[in-house]
RNA sequence: GGGCCUGUAGCUCAAUUGGUCAGAGCAGAGCGCUCAUAACGCUUUGGUUGGGGGUUCGAGUCCCUCCGGGCCUACCA
């Protein structure tokens, strides 16, 4: 029994999260807690609300709101919207917690007596009208190259010039459009990479088996131009942790919080923490999966996240954490994963373009949802949502494939033998043959989530589904019952067997259907297969069972449709 | 501009890291079955692996080049 940590990158706390969101990180996360739960290892699986930052300010502002309260709502959402995608986590914590407050801080204290931080003087723009400074780019104006009016201060959308916000002509804030800027001097935190540089470098060159993804843009970072760059970990906003030396307060610092980037992996261990006083458990509880020397030595801890979370993951994370020089588990492995398009573009918050978490929910259960993604998870490229194959891999793959077997199986025995698991002979060839094959699938099945590979996981699982469909046929109760009811009890009581399996095989992908299926069998929890065989033996002659609910509607023509009209935004996919 | 990823059948993806006739699912065609959500099974048609050149006994895989798609480029998170 191995022990696992994982998390999920942490969801922003602005706005609700689209698919794309979703099956970047908290999705494939998940099936894996749940596949290493299913196994018997000791799993503890951390998400949380990222809540610090311009952004959270600004949507609460806008939602006329303070921010507090906004974000404790919007938590509140986020939480409801993970429960109905039936995200597993032992706990969904917030980076604006007091356990990540005083991490936070203590490990900034740490840095600064390892002498890694250095206070730097430095100019940015600041907008009376909000009372804020701006980073580059809420400020817009005229692009001084091409002339576009909207360009903002980091970079120019139209001419793709990158820019300095002071090159812009009549700049003025994004947020209230007011030019009453001007640029001050302030003073910041940084966090000295260029350091750490070394040991970064020896730390990633070990990780040979990470994605390609993940280790190209780790090193793009520490080689690229002068090496990796120090990087600004304060920032000039109310909202946030406040700047503290570990829990003394930091001269100069007064009024100054730590950037989002800072504290919100340093969450990770915060939601432990927070899971522990939720539970009523002391500190030893959560610091046997953190520290090295409390228990965390023999944890394994896997990272999940997309590309864009790459940089911070690989390296100022890593370089807070081995920066302190304290015993703070290191990850063991990051599994990273490109976007996912919609229909020929991009999601689209402000276009409305694509589907959000809760109009998903809406439309169709967590479970329809979890297969498509999880099936087509953007793991080796870039991949797209379109309706049409949406409907396919639904309709065939659940309703058909799956759905169908267990329908069929079900009620063809209550048909002939009742609703309870036939007596009869015993096991055949046939079915020996069947064990044979299932075993060497699962096996492939658990390879391939061991090593995370959950495309290649799913089209196993389908695969394993497939056979019971294949043996029916070639068994066909419905003819051999006619001469010899006997031989069609025992394959009849093959295939429960194998409903009952497929139940538990599938549970980490479609967990409600799991559920609905063990539950008509009358079963109240189901243990992994380890042994085919006796897996397949498991129900026994009179057990007795329901015949479910249809467990997965087909998508017709008619609602693919309305739903490609209803989601498609306000703007046309392509020109 | 620089860096990285990517291009394989109509569609979505594989290919044990250079090694037999490049494989699956869906879609298409034919046959079978009738237990089942008009579901299932079997058979089968589709590929000059984006183009061109090179290395090698052998290239989807390595190198060069051209074309297309995507991402990142450090103060959005």
């Amino acid at each position: 029994m191995a022990r696992i940590l994982i998390t999920s990158a942490l969801p922003y706390i602005n706005g609700i999260k689209h698919l794309g969101n979703l099956v970047g990180s908290q999705l494939p996360s998940d099936v894996f807690a749940r596949y290493c739960r299913a196994r018997g290892d000791e799993v503890m699986y951390i998400c949380a609300t990222d809540e610090h930052g311009t952004p959270a300010e600004i949507a609460a502002a806008k939602a006329g709101k303070p921010v507090a309260q906004y974000c404790a709502e919007m938590h509140e959402v986020q939480a409801d919207l993970a429960r109905g995608f039936r995200l597993s986590f032992d706990y969904f914590g917030r980076s604006s917690s007091a356990r990540n407050r005083a991490i936070t801080q203590h490990l900034a204290g740490r840095l600064a007596d390892n002498g890694l931080i250095e206070e730097v003087s430095e100019k940015q723009v600041y907008s009376r009208a909000d009372g804020r400074f701006l980073p580059d780019r809420y400020i817009e104006g005229t692009c001084p190259n091409c002339g576009y009016d909207s360009a903002r201060g980091d970079q120019c959308e139209n001419c793709t010039k990158q820019l300095d916000p002071t090159d812009l002509i009549d700049p003025r804030s994004a947020i209230s459009g007011s030019t009453d800027l001007e640029v001050r001097e302030t003073r910041h935190l940084f966090l000295r990479q260029s350091k750490m540089r070394d040991r970064l470098n020896a730390w990633i060159d070990q990780k040979s088996d990470w994605p390609i993804l993940t280790t190209s843009i780790a090193r793009k970072w520490l080689n690229d131009g002068d090496g990796l760059q120090d990087r600004g970990i304060t920032r000039d906003l109310d909202w946030g942790v406040p700047v503290k030396r570990g829990d003394r307060d930091w001269p100069g610092m007064e009024g100054k919080v730590f950037y989002v980037w800072f504290d919100a992996p340093i969450e990770y261990i915060g939601a432990t923490a927070e899971w522990a006083d939720a539970n009523g458990l002391d500190d030893s509880a959560w610091e046997r999966w953190w520290r090295t020397d409390k228990g965390a030595e023999d944890v394994r801890y896997v990272q999940f996240m997309g590309k864009d979370n790459v940089p911070f993951h690989t390296l100022s994370f890593p370089a807070t954490i081995m920066g302190s020089n304290e015993p703070w588990k290191l990850v063991d492995y990051i599994k990273s994963f490109n976007y996912l398009n919609y229909d020929g573009g991009q999601f689209s918050t402000s276009k409305g373009r694509g589907v959000f978490m809760d109009q998903a929910l809406d439309i169709l259960p967590s479970d329809y949802w979890r297969w498509w993604l999880l099936s087509h998870v953007p793991e080796n490229s870039d991949s797209e949502f379109t309706w049409e194959n949406f409907q396919a891999s639904i309709n065939k793959d659940l309703a058909d494939v799956l759905g169908n077997f267990v329908s069929r199986v079900t009620k063809f025995c209550r048909a002939r033998f009742g609703e309870a698991v036939p007596e009869g002979g015993g096991y055949g060839p046939a079915e020996a043959a069947v064990i044979a094959e299932i075993s060497r699938r699962v096996a492939a099945y658990e390879g391939h989530m061991a090593a995370i590979e959950i495309r290649k996981a799913t089209a196993e699982l389908r695969a394993i589904w497939v056979v019971g469909n294949e043996y029916l046929q070639t068994a066909a109760p419905w003819a051999v019952f006619k001469s010899d009811p006997e031989a069609a009890g025992a394959i009849v009581r093959f295939a429960l067997n194998l409903i009952r399996l497929y139940a538990v095989l599938s549970e980490p992908f479609i967990p409600d259907a799991s559920a609905t299926i063990l539950s008509a069998l009358h079963l109240q929890s189901a243990e992994w297969p380890d042994d085919v065989e006796a897996a397949l033996s498991t129900l026994p002659a009179g057990h007795a069972f329901d015949v479910p609910e249809v467990l997965f509607a087909k998508i017709t023509d008619d609602a693919r449709t309305e739903m490609q009209a209803r989601f498609a935004g306000t703007q046309t996919a392509k020109a």
